[in-house]
DNA sequence: GAAGAGAGCGCC
DNA sequence: AAAGGGCGCTCTCTTC
């Protein structure tokens, strides 16, 4: 083995010798950063080859003793050939991956005051990728064989593209820059992935609820947890789930653990065409090595945690389907953003006066309206659960109290949709698309987040906003009632599957519900007539079936409804008596939980506590709705996996994931294809699990030109 | 002036 | 005694 300074040495020799090239960096990158991959890449791939090296006549198996523990560098075809040789001859268990990158322009200002700046991620530049080869000896140790591959050698990316497509495990921690910084190469990502930060996500799902710390109103165990609220921050959430903290946690050693952030930043701030350090070639390397020493004992704490499975199945592989719809964004028209704004803000702008002229000079300030209405004597008529409230439920309860409760209630609505960030003339991208940050796992029922904007929590009024590129057509598909289907398949519901395969579980409940109200005539209706014949009684059981899954009480049903607290109470009681078994298996699953101190999805995955103690009532709320709200997102991210796989096969592109729908854009040419696959994928993937359940999936192949939530074209409708 | 809590909007 | 699951974002008001 050489010694430190022999390698440091080694190294700095050969990066010296690749490095004089400050023109081909600096002057292809500007101009061209916008395609999929570099071209000027593309042209070197497809022109007529020199090699660097002399061909080699005989490919003699490499020496793995050359290559064990010893840093190589990776910088011209012979050697990424040699690499890509070397990694099939040996009998590999796994691959440590990582890449170092940096931006090539500004970020994108986010935020109401454009106070936050995120990266525009297609304007990603790979600068090295990092790979640890790993192997294992009969004694059961690893022993690994770091490269490091410079990625500004266009020689070198077929041998890559060859190593990624190896039949291996690819192992990073956060692999979504890594597999951006891929795309951006124009490399497909690996085909099997573990991302160590996800695992620990995973293994970590319901610990460290900082909203729970927050507002406190359980004060069960107020001294621990004030103690714990002081002690733990989101900060830290985000410091446990570092690759640094896994490392210590696994006891894996990391040579930089020092000065991490000092070499991220390191490659960050790269200049253009600027040569390498040894330390940031080395650091480069480390963070490979990490993610493929982790892989073992990670993989056997998932095991042990019992969601080795649902990992390897759901997660892993949605690791890159997430990194697609970020990857992809959505196409926001600026005119049609534009008029929107306007059409709003000439409607706050009249309701301003109006209340202005009522003596509500700030419509936005809780002070002013407290006054305000006290002055009239209605104050009391805003108290709800003890305080005063002016949300939207508050405010509809009033409408008819007061022509301020309803212009305030409007106001409030449209300049909330008038906020979005997606509206923002400047939120898209060097390709002109919006690129949301999609959060795997970002909430604790395994759910995807989003920020930046927030493309999840678009309004329906400004979802026309979202169009597709010439030539393609926006697809919508709903797992119809996905939740209350699988409550019947999880508890075990007879009556609840049968509604599902009956077309729709409301329908068919409220015609039970309602027997008595009902002519024989609404009875034999078919479940779309009955919907259409009786809305209301439909919403009604939408209400009471969403709010049993959330564990609502009598008086919040009859807040809910504007009845009496004893009706509520007597409506749930016969709602109960409709699907005999459901609450009491609620119950039950809620009582197993509190005992094993997480709940379960069908998969296996687990929400854990986030506190100690007695299981408090909102516990056993979320305990029971964890069941269903988490299989939902499971089958969910099972159903995207398959369909973002199929999708190249059309030139389409996956771009929202909302829960339990998704939006495609697609070529015109192939709609039918993909609807047909994308509607028939999501079905199986509930049936896969649970055969009796038949769930549909609502597609409406008639709005193609925009996003619309049911088809509702808002302002944009003629 | 910055930071945080509370309230309130949107989504499923 | 209180009792609606899971989120992100922005604004107001209070506090330090």
């Amino acid at each position: 083995m050489w010694t430190r300074t022999l390698l440091n040495n080694y190294l700095e020799g050969l990066v010296s010798t690749f490095w004089p090239r400050e023109g081909f960096a600096s002057t292809t990158l500007q101009r061209r950063n916008h395609m999929e991959a570099m071209p000027c890449w593309k042209e070197r791939l497809e022109a007529p080859r020199e090699p660097k090296e002399e061909p080699r006549t005989a490919r003699l198996p490499k020496d793995p003793m050359f290559f064990a523990e010893r840093l190589t560098i990776v910088d011209s075809v012979g050697g990424a050939e040699a690499m890509l040789d070397f990694a099939r001859e040996r009998p590999l268990s796994h691959v440590g991956l990582d890449a170092e990158f940096r931006f090539s322009g500004a970020g994108i200002a986010v935020g109401s005051r454009h106070d936050k700046s995120k990266p525009d991620i297609r304007q990603i530049v790979p600068l090295l990728v990092s790979l640890s080869f790993a192997e294992p000896r009969p004694d059961g140790s690893v022993v690994l064989y770091p490269f490091v591959v410079d990625l500004w050698v266009p020689e070198v990316m077929e041998a890559l593209r060859g190593v990624l497509r190896l039949p291996l495990p690819f192992v990073g921690h956060y692999l979504k820059n890594d597999i951006f910084c891929l795309w951006k190469l124009g490399l497909p990502a690996p085909r099997t992935l573990w991302d160590s930060c996800l695992c620990e996500r995973v293994l970590t799902l319901g610990r460290n609820r900082w909203r729970d710390r927050v507002n406190h109103t359980d004060d069960d165990s107020a001294e621990i947890e004030e103690a714990i609220a002081r002690e733990e921050s989101e900060e830290e959430r985000a410091y446990n789930l570092s690759l640094l903290a896994t490392c210590r946690r696994y006891g894996v050693p990391h040579a930089y653990s020092a000065r991490k952030e000092e070499f991220q930043r390191s490659f960050l701030v790269h200049p253009e065409g600027a040569p390498f350090s040894t330390d940031q070639i080395s650091y480069a390397a480390e963070d490979a090595l990490a993610a493929a020493r982790i892989y073992i004992p990670q993989v056997q704490a998932a095991a042990l945690g019992g969601v080795l499975r649902h990992l390897v199945e759901i997660e892993m592989p949605w690791v890159e389907t997430n990194a697609a719809f970020e990857w992809n964004g959505v196409r926001v028209d600026p005119d049609r953003a534009s008029r929107l704004s306007a059409h709003f803000r000439a409607e706050a702008e009249s309701i301003r006066v109006e209340l202005a002229a009522m003596g509500i000079r700030n419509p936005n300030g809780r002070n002013e309206k407290i006054e305000f209405f006290r002055r009239l004597g209605l104050l009391e008529r805003f108290r709800r659960r003890g305080s005063i409230s002016f949300d939207k439920d508050s405010m509809e309860a009033n409408w008819y109290i007061h022509p301020a409760a309803r212009l305030l209630h409007r106001l409030g609505k449209i300049e909330s949709i008038m906020r979005d960030g997606l509206l923002d003339p400047g939120a898209g991208g060097i390709d002109g698309r919006v690129h949301p940050e999609h959060r795997q796992c970002g909430a604790d029922t395994s759910r995807q987040t989003a920020k930046w904007p927030n493309v999840l929590g678009v309004s329906g009024d400004a979802r026309p906003v979202v169009v597709p590129e010439p030539g393609n057509v926006l697809l919508d598909f709903d797992l119809r009632q996905i939740e209350p289907s699988l409550a019947g398949a999880i508890f075990g519901v007879p009556e609840l599957v049968a509604a599902t395969n009956s077309g729709d579980v409301y329908s068919a409940v409220a015609r039970k519900f309602y027997i008595e109200e009902l002519s024989d005539e609404d009875l034999v209706l078919d479940d779309d007539a009955f919907k259409a014949r009786h809305p209301e009684k439909r919403a009604a059981m939408k209400i009471f079936f969403l709010a049993s899954l959330y564990g609502i009480s009598a008086a919040g049903i009859a807040a809910n409804l504007g009845i009496p607290e004893s009706e509520g109470r007597a409506l749930m009681e016969s709602f109960a008596l409709l699907l005999p078994n459901l609450s009491e298996a609620m119950k039950e699953s809620a009582r197993f939980s509190s005992l094993r101190g997480y709940a379960v999805a069908a998969t296996g995955l687990r929400r854990y506590r986030g506190r100690t103690g007695p299981v408090t009532a909102a516990e056993k709320r979320w305990m029971s709705n964890f069941e269903v709200q988490g299989t939902a997102s499971v089958f969910f991210k099972a159903a995207g996996n398959r369909i973002h796989r199929l999708c190249g096969r059309f030139g389409a592109r996956l771009i929202v994931p909302l829960h339990d729908s998704f939006l495609i854009e697609v070529p015109e040419l192939h709609k039918e294809e993909v609807a047909e696959m994308a509607s028939r994928i999501m079905r199986e993937s509930v049936q896969e699990f649970f055969p009796e359940l038949d769930i549909r999936v609502d597609h409406d192949p008639s709005r193609v030109d925009c996003w619309t939530k049911g088809g509702n074209l808002g302002i944009f409708g003629e």
